[in-house]
DNA sequence: TGTCCTGTGTCACTAAGTGACGTACTGTCG
DNA sequence: CGACAGTACGTCACTTAGTGACACAGGACA
């Protein structure tokens, strides 16, 4: 019987081991925001989210890695998005109707996680620390990103030119994510993002330059 | 004691504190890859290198950093190749005609280093303490590529497609320095990577697709 | 009900990293 | 040459990130 998963045990499921960790990630990077990553302890962040440190300790290898769930929660939604792109319909198309669809059905992910994402990207230009938790949090994006263009492709996740295309995708989202999010928190009037086929042309466009146009047509 | 030549001015140069610098990274490194990350401690460093632990934490903002200028070493001479390319040639050219050059009157960089560069890309699989120092390295990659990329496209450096393009080179550089290394560990005829044109192929041929092929030609 | 199993709290402990202060060396000005 | 200024380094005390060990609570299952 090893080989069902026992998915009602008395273990933690995955889901409620990830909404924990982005609970305790939500109460650190506001932390992080308000004092600053030195001048916040993991004492502040337990006792904020309700736990004991120890416990603190036993979901995150470190304090800067606390703010990786938040900062993930800025790519989430286009992965997730991703992860949905029939392969029949260009990105271009896919990007834009599912980003519209999100919009009016409600965003699958809080907006103030969204601020508190781009509030640690923010912060990561200062503080090394969170800048090492931003890329990691790449890191994990370049991983799937890797399985959904090799899906794609037809060829296996680890397969070089896969690893490079999925790379350079990563790059670009990070890129553009870290523009947007510094211009939106700069005070640019947010209609100039608010504009749902610009963004998604503008992600779609920079992707297919990115992979050399090998990422973006549909496939047969 | 390691009372190196200390030979000029009252404030130590920038040269001097980076090989400083390196020459704690090269301890720490080898420790590293004998010892495991966790199973090397400060004053392990500190004592490999001849200096006080204090002084270690002068030089590093933490252990895992202590890795970042090793791995440097594993792309400094790509770098430093292009950051001499002529806007005249194509970037297949110069990439051959630099590499051979450097080969025949012998490389900048020590080939031990670049073999330390390559373990500690390795350990950074299983290390996400040493991953972290990989990716903040690739990062500085980043930021050098945009100097290069917008020289070279009379754009400023910080220029969106500028950014984007520079992202998108350093992440194939990185996937493929990652790539590179691990069949080189594993033990693959190193001719089959000692033919530099095939090499310098692969990087420019990686690199013009990254950037939709606005990086590579002769510009103007 | 009793027995696993797992997540968490408590406490003692190791080690990463900092602050403060003293010292030795080096170049500079007189 | 000698006093001064600046900087890197050593020493030591100290804070805090992070771990190991063990006990306890609560839910699943016989």
């Amino acid at each position: 019987m090893v080989t069902a998963q026992r998915s009602t045990g008395g273990k933690m499921s995955d889901q409620r081991r990830e909404r924990l960790r982005l609970e305790i990630s939500r109460e650190a990077a506001r932390l992080f925001w308000e004092h600053g990553v030195a001048g916040t302890s993991g004492d502040q962040i337990a006792e904020a989210v309700g736990l004991s440190t120890r416990t603190i300790w036993r979901h995150f290898r470190s304090k800067e890695s606390c703010a990786e769930p938040i900062v993930m929660q800025g790519v989430v939604t286009l992965l997730s998005v991703l992860r949905t792109w029939p392969r029949e319909h260009s990105l271009e198309d896919h990007l834009t109707a599912e980003l519209n669809r999100l919009r009016r059905e409600g965003a699958p992910v809080d907006v103030a996680d969204e601020m508190l994402a781009m509030k640690m990207i923010r912060l990561a230009d200062s503080e090394p620390a969170l800048r090492t938790a931003w890329l990691m949090a790449c890191d994990r994006t370049e991983q799937q990103m890797r399985a959904i263009i090799g899906d794609r492709l037809g060829r296996p996740a680890d397969d070089l030119d896969v690893r490079l295309h999925a790379a350079s995708t990563a790059a670009v989202i990070r890129v553009l994510d870290e523009h947007i999010g510094a211009a939106y928190l700069a005070g640019t009037d947010p209609a100039e993002f608010g504009d749902l086929p610009e963004l998604a042309r503008r992600f779609a466009h920079a992707i297919r330059t990115a992979t050399g146009g090998a990422v973006g047509d549909p496939v047969a």
